[in-house]
DNA sequence: CCCAGAAGTTCAATATATTGAACACGATTC
DNA sequence: GAATCGTGTTCAATATATTGAACTTCTGGG
């Protein structure tokens, strides 16, 4: 058997690629665009994108405002909400925090990363307001969150520079990390920790830790997260939750695990 | 010109239109499926299902656990967390209710049409617990709900029928709608009050009130929706709940039609 | 009012994906 | 241990989508 075929990542089933393509830009563009930018961005021909427009149109992957212009569909929001649902990830996530109330009272949130940025897949709010609330589909940098961190920790160096090579994410807040070499700093510390802080970094005053939660291959597929206000967070708390949030994340690793 | 064209709902792009197919078996099915299964149910070949699917695994749709069953992949997220996060429904949606506190104290959701099911793309759940929580991505038969009449009432009758061609959904509670016929009548009486209603028929003990959310071009786009207990759910009070609601989705559809 | 430019639409030739049949592989059964 | 069933993979002929060029429509400017 041949290692690898070259035709294989190059070009099949084109127009899969290319509505995948459009719809990747369109969701990486702030401003909406027209049929005619989306040609110019991904070199497509302006016939081609007319049959495929439309085709995505009629099938609820892209809308059009009344000037024309494209957005993304409401269709993804069902397969992304499967995703979720049955993605035994989120129900294990469920199922530990149903049955172990030692951390009830915390939001927990449970996110997957994406190139640099964490999205947030399931959270469970606590009663008790932290001031932020996470909603599903929000997104927020991966060097700053908790879960991200956990989650980027696990990669290889090379590849988190290389995610980060394009540049580095704004701070979000004065305690934000502000570089690489920073962040790199910092994902040893959790290495060795076994989990990963984020103390105010993406919002002053909530402090959140993070632990990844692995599948079966032990890949990191997910990160856990606990978040609570700051002056919670005492040296000993922090290691107390963060070793019940690993083992939590394990759990729910065991159980995806089969 | 012609109103319409045979060629147009059939057959284009058919990679495209199998991909979104093969996703929405996914989600619809509870149980993991193999390739062969997604074959026999959609009566794709084989050797087109493989190259299909291989393509769609590379570009993150579909993922195979290690039996080789397959799963919705995490691709989709991105477009979804993007269309909540940019969509112009969903934004107004926010704007709106936080402006308008009229209604902020009940629980308000916001779902699209999409075929016979409505998806819901937000919402604001209030304090008081109603025992049922709407959750984003979630979707339920349009027939039983009010925002799923709601946006039904503004189809022409033909395409209405031509939608429930396939099949009339199986009831939810004992007073869920049971026939086309009977959802006609139902419609009409919505008409001609200018909101919809579901009274029990998604979950005995909660009633609902569902309004059309129209775009520039007087398109109905979405559905608004305001739940209440049954108890609370007097005439009167849904006369003036009502009445409120539908200034609320006029409101919403000032903030899309630009 | 007419013209220029851009966006969108249509159409026939071509390059490409799709398809059934034949082939490998593993599990399960006898 | 041999055979069968189901699954996944490969391949060449065909049916189909893709494409550039020509055409229409619309907007904005002179």
């Amino acid at each position: 058997m041949d290692h690898k075929d070259v035709t294989k990542g190059g070009a099949s089933v084109p127009a899969l690629r290319r509505a995948v393509a459009i719809l990747d830009h369109l969701s990486e563009t702030s401003e909406e665009l027209t049929a005619a930018d989306l040609c110019r961005a991904l070199k497509i021909p302006k016939s081609t994108a007319h049959g495929l427009l439309q085709a995505m149109e009629e099938l609820g992957l892209v809308i059009r405002d009344p000037a024309g212009r494209l957005g993304i569909g409401p269709r993804p929001m069902r397969w992304s909400s499967r995703f979720l649902a049955k993605s035994d990830l989120v129900s294990a996530f469920r199922q530990h925090f149903d049955r172990d109330a030692r951390l009830s009272g915390y939001t927990i949130t449970l996110t997957v990363l994406e190139e640099t940025e964490v999205v947030y897949v399931a959270c469970s709010n606590s009663s008790q307001p932290l001031g932020v609330t996470f909603r599903i589909g929000m997104r927020l940098p991966a060097a700053f969150t908790a879960t991200g961190k956990a989650q980027l920790a696990a990669l290889p160096e090379a590849e988190v520079a290389a995610r980060f090579a394009g540049g580095f994410p704004a701070p979000l807040t004065r305690y934000s990390v502000r570089d690489l070499a920073a962040l790199r700093a910092g994902l040893d510390r959790d290495r060795a920790r076994g989990f990963s802080v984020d103390d105010g970094e993406t919002r002053e005053g909530m402090t959140c830790l993070g632990a990844p939660v692995r599948n079966h291959e032990g890949r990191v597929v997910a990160g856990l997260a606990l978040s609570l206000t700051r002056s919670e967070a005492t040296a000993e708390k922090v290691e107390e939750l963060g070793a019940q949030l690993r083992s939590a994340a394990d759990g729910i690793s065991a159980l995806i695990g089969g």
